[in-house]
RNA sequence: UAGGGCGUAGCCAAGCGGUAAGGCAGCGGCCUUUGGCGCCGUGAUCGAGGGUUCAAAUCCUUCCGCCCUAACCA
């Protein structure tokens, strides 16, 4: 069937903001935010709520908030506040001087808090968590199905307004010690929605936190903390992921019963999962402190610190995120297509440069002792911009070991006994003879080139299958590489095999070490993170560990291979 | 079990009653001084059944599957 294919249709959330502008809510605006807790570093699954919200306020010509949801002192720390924000700026997200802390509402929410016992809707109970639980009419199993028991009322929810208030008042003072109180809303212990039967609002906890200090020891919330937080800032469109779904109607309960300045709105998509990873910050936390990673910014990790320093660019995971679209429905992108959009944009930006992983050395006999010259290379073939530079070429040389084989299988157009390949931009050459240590292992070998042909072509016209990188061995800079593969063996380490825990399934080898690579030396001054491209290597940039005397790649994505898929078919 | 949500090709995703967009992956081919890039071609009747209608992925209904919550975490 016919459609226009130049019209991008909106996702159900840019929809929905655009027919409440239509309809003049808000007084036509529109007011995002992104709600962190700063108890970890932040990964791709946050960039896209980040991306998400920014981007339908720049959209619709709104404004953005960032906004640390700081209501857990046990959890919470200065060091993850900055990270987030690095990270978040990072990722292209402007929140200009709105930056703000739920914790700048402690003193309103109190007085809400207040509000609500005054209006005999909530009180303070001496319930434990374990009895909470109980009363709530936890699911249980009566050895034929389980069934979910209407909960039933606190005997401390008929206390008196009075006596609400005295007590309150005492929590806050620091009269009780931890977990002896709570301050609970009085809704409807029958309710089926779980989250609706008298919801806890503040936890009595004698921690200090981050920004508040010593100045509290009760602390509220997320549920008694959001929506409030939201009508403060005058948020109009609270976007938030699909588990905040059941507690919609609580978030909508405080709302319609406190005196607030504006109604916000929840609206809640899915989010995203990639494959061969994992994307909770409970997971990442065990990773980084139990040292199954070096740390939150480990290039192996989906963390933004991580992919920064993997080398991947903000440009790439936007392409990304915009990608997979936002929508209801829960999935898992498969990793392909996150390296696609990597490839995608380091293939336009990435100057190319020929290095070494995995040497062998090539004597070039016919080539005079001491001789060398330069030769051109074109930086960038997909930007004629980048210009040119010069490449030595001499006698001695290393070229990828993969590039040769003594024994060749068909299709193989490399290098192997008598057979002739181009060096690129330098000169046709031919292998003469093989160079083997007492183990028979191949060490070097003796080649011949054509004069002729430099530059690479040849003037008779003839042609050659294959293209070697290469580098001139005098003259290159020694570096260690490190070669990066999926963190996880299998592709959903939440379902890991019989017997095994997620932890099981890391992979072993998702992280190699080459420390015997060359580089040509046209990057010897480049500055950390210079991202280039290997030429038919991949991706790679410049780690913050390298030194002037010791350069340190990381390998961010490799090039897409054919000869690679070739080989794994046939086996 | 209750409440909430989801179900369109291997993956993501358009579609909103008029007879299945696009991207990724795969496969085949072209091009090539990166076996890169680029280019061309190639796949579905929409979880299942029933109903309404001239016409349904789109409406109704029953069923099935999966996810979320049942924290004094967010």
């Amino acid at each position: 069937m016919e459609r226009p294919n130049d019209v991008e249709s909106r996702d159900f959330i840019r929809r929905i903001v655009a027919e409440d502008l239509a309809e003049g809510k808000n007084e036509s605006r529109v007011h995002t935010r992104w709600p962190p807790e700063p108890s970890g570093y932040i990964h791709i699954g946050h960039a896209m709520s980040i991306l998400l919200n920014y981007s339908v306020a720049q959209e619709f010509g709104g404004q953005f908030n960032l906004r640390f949801d700081d209501t857990n002192p046990l959890a919470e720390d200065t060091e993850f506040v900055e990270a987030i924000k690095r990270d978040v700026a990072w990722l292209g997200a402007d929140w200009e001087d709105r930056l703000y802390f739920a914790s700048e509402y402690f003193e309103q929410l109190y007085q809400w808090a207040v509000h609500l016992i005054q209006e005999g809707k909530a009180y303070v109970c001496d319930l434990t968590a374990e009895q909470i639980s109980e009363y709530r009419g936890t699911a249980a199993f009566d050895g034929e199905r389980t069934t979910t028991p209407p909960g039933k009322n606190s005997p401390y929810r008929d206390r008196t307004v009075e006596e609400n208030l005295d007590l309150f008042h005492r929590m806050r003072a620091g009269g009780f010690p931890d977990g002896t109180k709570t301050l609970r809303a009085k809704i409807d212990m029958t309710h089926p929605n779980l989250n609706m039967r008298d919801p806890v609002l503040y936890r009595i906890l004698h921690v200090s936190h981050h920004r508040t200090g010593d100045a509290w020891c009760i602390y509220p919330t997320y549920d008694w903390t959001h929506g409030q937080s939201d009508a403060i800032e005058g948020i109009t469109h609270s976007l938030c992921t699909l588990e905040f779904e059941n507690h919609r109607p609580l978030y909508d309960w405080f709302l319609d019963n406190l005196p607030v300045p504006h109604r916000p709105r929840q609206i809640e998509f899915a989010a995203v999962g990639i494959g061969y990873t994992v994307m909770s910050k409970r997971y990442h936390r065990q990773l980084v402190f139990g040292n199954h990673v070096h740390g939150w910014d480990d290039p192996r990790m989906p963390t933004i610190a991580g992919m920064r320093r993997r080398g991947i660019t903000p440009e790439a995971i936007r392409a990304f995120v915009k990608g997979i679209g936002v929508t209801k429905s829960e999935g898992m992108i498969e990793m392909a297509y996150l390296e696609h959009h990597i490839r995608q944009d380091l293939n336009k930006r990435s100057p190319r440069v020929m290095a070494v992983l995995n040497p062998l050395k090539v004597v070039i006999a016919n080539y005079p002792q001491g001789q060398s010259e330069s030769l051109e290379a074109i930086n960038n073939p997909e930007d004629p911009l980048a210009g040119v530079r010069s490449v030595p070429f001499s006698r001695e040389l290393y070229i990828e070991r993969e590039d040769f084989m003594e024994n060749p299988p068909k299709k193989f157009y490399r290098l192997s006994p008598g057979s002739e390949v181009r060096l690129r931009y330098a000169y046709f050459i031919r292998c003469e003879d093989v160079v083997k240590d007492a183990d028979g292992n191949v060490i070097e070998l003796r080649c011949t080139y054509d004069p002729d042909t430099r530059g690479g072509d040849a003037p008779d016209g003839r042609k050659v299958k294959a293209t070697l990188h290469w580098v001139s061995a005098p003259d290159a800079l020694r570096a260690q590489v490190r070669l990066y593969d999926h963190l996880f063996s299998v592709e959903n380490p939440h379902s890991p095999p019989e017997g095994k825990t997620w932890l099981d399934t890391l992979n072993p080898e998702s992280l190699q070490i080459r420390n015997d690579c060359w580089i040509e030396p046209s990057v010897a001054d480049a500055a950390i993170g210079s991202r280039f491209q290997f030429e038919r290597m991949g991706y790679f940039c410049l780690d913050p560990d390298s030194k002037p005397d010791g350069l340190v790649f990381n390998r961010t994505a490799t090039l897409r291979d054919a000869w690679l898929k070739a080989q794994q078919k046939a086996d």
